[in-house]
DNA sequence: CGATGTGAAAGGTTTCACAGCT
DNA sequence: AGCTGTGAAACCTTTCACATCG
């Protein structure tokens, strides 16, 4: 709760969940998106023993500025009054409570090829509140041949098995051909978000975040973009 | 052409390939995002025989309206006139031509575990236009291991072995504690972009571009924005 | 003083509306 | 008619400037 006097009127200033919840619809994308990085070096920070730090420092480390920094991390309602920057492990529950970071999200992996076998094996996903708790595969023989913790299953088995666990988060790696049949099984499971490492452009439906990763795409925005760097010299 | 007169001296501007390029530094980084996407849907388009193609469409596939769509296309300059859509081929070298997408870049990888493993044998890259001609890794024995075309190398020669082949683009999938490291490596022998598949939060110079690829932030502006649209139903 | 918090201005991007072409 | 091309309006995001606090 906030407190203030101005122009002689007394404002009180009440954060409620919901309030806070609702709030989050007025929260530009980039800020989200900046958000979640900062939430990523607070943790790694407090992890070195870093305990305070200022906006204009994160704007350094994320590449912004520290107007920038304070802009978005006031999105979600007001923190450290005063001095001495920000305190890391203060503001890092406040970013995970208000941006609804908080317990494990089940999560699958789909296509149990190289990259996708490489995932499943990604100790940090565990350790950041993200549980890979199924993988999937169209081809049955490679389902006995990975070694690994998960239970795995079958590609028609993804509507029902996503269903039934409540998983939330998926990762997609098969061929491009495969991508948007196993997309639809995600979506009709129910699921919530999609991170797509296919190059396939999937239909979303509305409802369902994806995102896409494709590392040809990344580079040819390099090319673009460090073509424009050096031609403007 | 143009020719004017100014002050005493004529000026005569013309439109090379090299003022073309600067003309780009006022295209808006979104719309180039979208540009290379639109690039990537008319190649599979084409390969599907599909011949024409209204800004409407595009639309549709990418997830943006027509007028967006329209706006994008025409920073590059006027292309098609009037009615039936677009010719694929025609946009296709447009956008090729204007956004610097020709000829073949040289790239690389650095880390050659699992995930680094897996895109060294993406064979979709050099169908694109770029070709991996050199894999770093830090620990020599793994060099001897993997079974593939390209030489590989320890990672203390990266800075030599970028310089000497002019190689532009790099992947970097080393761990997160190692790549600062390597990333410094890379720009001191000259790249020119990295796309950055470890958790670390790279210090960048200016002039050399990043993209930051990293699952976990993925799972987390997933989160943050499924949770939008289920508090804000 | 040096930090955050925040309304207001500036800047950038998207959307609109319609001209112009086929 | 139906499409692209494009200036102008609306909208969103960043930056600024300064009040405020410790």
């Amino acid at each position: 709760m906030t407190i203030s006097w101005k122009n002689g009127i007394l404002y009180v200033k009440i954060i409620t969940e919901s309030s806070v919840a609702h709030m989050k619809s007025d929260i530009p994308f980039p800020t989200i998106e900046r958000l979640c990085t900062i939430y990523h070096l607070l943790e790694e920070l407090y992890e070195n023993g870093i305990r305070s730090l200022s906006s204009k420092e994160i704007g350094a480390y994320i590449g912004a500025g520290a107007h920038t920094v304070r802009k978005d991390i006031n999105y979600l309602g007001e923190i450290g009054k005063g001095r001495a920057g920000y305190d890391v492990a203060l503001l890092k529950n406040h970013l995970m409570n208000h941006l609804g970071l908080t317990g494990h999200k089940k999560a699958c992996i789909v296509g149990l090829g190289r990259l996708g076998a490489a995932i499943l094996e990604y100790a940090r996903l565990a350790l950041s509140g993200f549980d890979m708790v199924a993988g999937f595969d169209r081809n049955i023989n490679k389902l006995e041949t990975i070694k690994t913790a998960i239970t795995l299953y079958p590609a028609h088995e993804i509507t029902t098995i996503v269903r039934r666990n409540g998983i939330e988060l998926a990762v997609l790696a098969v061929p491009a051909q495969a991508a948007q049949e196993a997309a639809h099984r995600l979506i009709d499971g129910g699921i919530k978000g999609i991170v797509n490492f296919s190059p396939a452009l999937l239909q979303t439906e509305a409802g369902v975040v994806i995102r896409n990763i494709d590392l040809i795409n990344e580079f040819r925005i390099v090319t673009v973009l460090s073509g424009l760097s050096i031609d403007t010299q």
